[in-house]
DNA sequence: TGAAATGTTGGGGCG
DNA sequence: ACGCCCCAACATTTC
């Protein structure tokens, strides 16, 4: 008998789990743990919406578990001490995991790996939430990446992604459960419950994301192309929170996509679900970028970003985090993401400019936000959206590329209904001035009901002054660095 | 995975 | 018939 620690991280599955399945391959008890140790996450522990989504995913996977004939154990960290207790406790000698990217975890990591290898403990990790290992992809002159077309080139002629791992038939249980603290005892759920947004727009777990995935095969990934830019529509996956908790390998997203294409008969890959894995490839080049810039959370890429006078009005921040900008399309998009913790990416892209060039505050303040309010709030998926909205990271927009609100609100929000929906007070302008109220005439107004200043605010900076104002500022940063 | 300013072209109205 | 102007449509440049 040779038990085995499997270490829980964000690999929240029973199917296409490396390292539960190695463990499982044997038939020595298996002791699946969890340990919530948020004080090693460098400045990046999850934070509220992220705690709100895991309680409920390590809900799902203990009753995953249990189905399997196991149980999750849940400890507090420190994670080396838990670890190396929990192993002479039930005489483990081997722990696996499967591996996390992000700077503070790979040190952790890595320091874990010696310190238990030096008490004779096996160490295995194993590659479940990327296709692509960080360090397995590199240009011809041996370097890390920066622009994306030419890494995701290079992944697709890489061998292709394995085939998922079926779920164990069986986990092999020790033949007494070990102590495990209660999962409410983690406090991840807030006292004053403002999650039902949440709730109720997602259905957590394995078995819900599954159920995404499967929903947009079935209805979403034919009219990607066409759709997935649309706001008002229901043309994307919504898998990235069920990603980023690895309720979903990319590996089972990737091997779904081929297998409905064969289906339907097609020879190569449509421009629709090629653009999908594009996506994935994009959260890939993330996790290589943060692998090989571990700075880029806090500093920019592009050094000479570091000087940008940036203004960091903290009233302003305010406005932008609540939705009462005064332009109806930013509004919506930090509405959208209050309630439930999500946001569509093209709207994370116009809200992302305003706040960076329209009120010229620091793009970290709204890493920062984003990072506590959204559900799938992921250090490398957010670092590279930020610094690329700012034009400071790798194959960033240049600076000058500045979202008009208006403009990008009347192509993809064409009817408004995206708009209406998490703008209410605005909902009955006609569809010629809803993105715009501003520029309505007062009678326009006065029949939808809205008092501009009083049911809705006007604009807090004007679009074409602040866009002057932008590139102000950056050729100030440029002349500063001569 | 922009937008605005500027330049070019070509059709039509008009004297 | 011709030159001239206007302006929309499109292309290019610039930020």
């Amino acid at each position: 008998m040779s038990p085995v620690l499997v270490w829980f991280r964000q690999d929240l599955r029973v199917a296409d789990n490396p390292a539960l399945h190695a463990a499982c391959e044997a038939g020595d008890p298996v002791y699946p743990l969890f340990i919530w140790a948020p004080e090693e996450e460098d400045a990046w522990a999850p934070a509220s919406a992220s705690r709100v989504w895991l309680h409920h995913s390590l809900a799902a996977l203990d009753e995953a578990l249990r189905g399997l004939g196991s149980a999750l154990t849940i400890r507090t960290g420190p994670s080396l001490a838990t670890i190396a207790a929990f192993a002479c406790e039930v005489g483990a000698q081997r722990v696996y995991w499967n591996r996390r990217y992000e700077p503070a975890a790979v040190e952790r990591d890595s320091a874990l790996k010696r310190a238990l290898a030096d008490t004779g403990i096996e160490a295995r990790s194993f590659k479940a939430a990327l296709l692509f290992e960080p360090h397995e992809v590199r240009t011809n002159a041996g370097e890390p990446f920066r622009v994306f077309t030419p890494f995701w080139r290079q992944c697709l002629k890489q061998p292709e992604p394995e085939a998922p791992l079926p779920t164990p038939r069986r986990i092999p249980a020790p033949a007494r459960r070990p102590a495990s603290r209660g999962l409410a005892e983690l406090k991840l759920l807030p006292r004053v419950d403002w999650a039902g947004g949440i709730r109720h727009s997602w259905r957590i777990g394995e078995a819900g994301a599954r159920e995404a995935l499967h929903r947009f095969l079935d209805e979403g990934i034919d009219g990607y192309t066409q759709r997935r830019d649309r706001p008002d529509l229901d043309g994307v996956s919504r898998l990235s929170p069920h990603l980023h908790f690895g309720e979903v390998s990319p590996r089972q997203v990737w091997a779904a996509v081929c297998a409905r294409e064969r289906e339907a008969g097609r020879m190569s890959l449509s421009a629709s679900a090629a653009g999908y894995l594009r996506q994935l490839g994009w959260r890939e080049f993330a996790h290589h970028l943060l692998f090989h810039f571990r700075a880029t959370p806090a500093r920019p890429l592009r050094e000479e970003y570091a000087a940008f006078p940036w203004l960091d009005d903290a009233y302003q921040l305010e406005c932008w985090q609540r939705g009462r900008t005064g332009y109806p399309i930013v509004d919506a998009g930090m509405r959208e993401l209050w309630t439930t913790g999500w946001m569509h990416n093209r709207v994370r892209m116009i809200v992302a400019s305003f706040l960076v060039k329209d009120l010229l505050v620091h793009w970290r303040h709204g890493a920062r936000w984003f990072w506590d309010t959204l559900v799938d709030a992921d250090l490398a998926n957010n670092t590279l959206g930020w610094q690329w909205t700012a034009g400071c990271g790798a194959d960033a927009a240049p600076y000058f590329r500045i979202f008009n609100p208006v403009s990008q609100a009347e192509r993809f929000d064409p009817h408004g209904s995206y708009v209406r929906k998490w703008v209410p007070e605005l909902a009955r302008l006609p569809d010629r001035h809803l993105h715009s109220p501003w520029r309505a005439p007062d009678d326009v107004l006065a029949a939808a009901g809205v008092r501009l200043g009083a049911d809705y605010p006007l604009p807090m900076v004007e679009h074409d002054l602040a866009r002057q104002r932008a590139l102000d500022a950056w050729q100030r940063m440029r002349s500063t660095r001569r």
